[in-house]
DNA sequence: CAGAATCCACCAGGATACTG
DNA sequence: CAGTATCCTGGTGGATTCTG
């Protein structure tokens, strides 16, 4: 059985870090950008089922919310490249987390939330296509 | 700086994980009931911005998911409890994470998440209220 | 005490098309 | 390549009322 560490009496700290994930995309942009998958055509790649609208707005809020940096290099054709501030790497060990504990229960949670009628079926999966990402994504 | 120590190639996991806690109040469920605060009352006592309404919605999607489960004790008045299944246990540490991240954050975050123009005040603060009932909550 | 039934407002997120 | 402007809809979550 799971022995917390940690006596926990008040829980605005979990209002607050489901106020920063609180996006669709948010937990991958960052896994993203934490695996060096930086750069918005690379994450439109990874991500088929999200739009570049959402994602450039869920990237404005991070970057609002101080999680990520947005550089602009000035090109034609433009660059740009987001990274994580301090914060930001502060927070991938519960992304890591969230990451892990899905693929360890994935065949349960499949099930689950299959059966679930509210559930859209995504077309693709995403995991095939990042693993195409992060094989090409440095040229 | 962060060191991975898994290396996360896909990102599934991640979204079957955002998938389980997608919604605003569940997080704070499942850390009440894994606090032993497990009653419907109790609940609606703690989070006084968060509708009976939805936190049954909430609770309800919770245990369709596996994460929790509902006994209810056939009395008048009604009696009801909500407990931790296995794996919804072995989501605890997620929970706390973002409970400490947040935490730790404290200050940082409320500043950005205010002064963040599409976010709603909350009439009262969660933390007094969670703290009182606690104290209380064992009779 | 627990919870179902309505009704509804709002907004996150998707589709599409256009500019630099 | 990057970003913005519209437009639209589905669903989440809130308010209220009513039963056992």
């Amino acid at each position: 059985m799971y022995e917390r560490k940690i006596p926990l009496t008040i829980d605005c700290g979990l209002h607050l870090t489901r106020e920063i994930l609180n996006g669709k995309w948010k937990p991958a942009l960052l896994n993203a950008i934490s695996m060096d998958i930086k750069r918005p055509s690379e994450f439109v790649r990874m991500l088929p089922d999200a739009t570049r609208r959402v994602l450039n707005v869920q990237l404005k809020e991070l970057e609002e919310h101080g999680i990520i940096v947005k550089k602009i290099y000035p090109q034609l054709p433009p660059k740009v490249e987001y990274s994580l501030t301090d914060i930001g790497w502060s927070l991938m060990p519960i992304i890591d987390a969230m990451n892990v504990w899905g693929d360890k229960n994935r065949e349960f949670l499949e099930k689950v939330i299959a059966q679930d009628p509210k559930t859209k079926k995504t077309s693709k999966s995403p995991c095939e296509v990042l693993r195409k990402v992060s094989e090409t994504s440095h040229h």
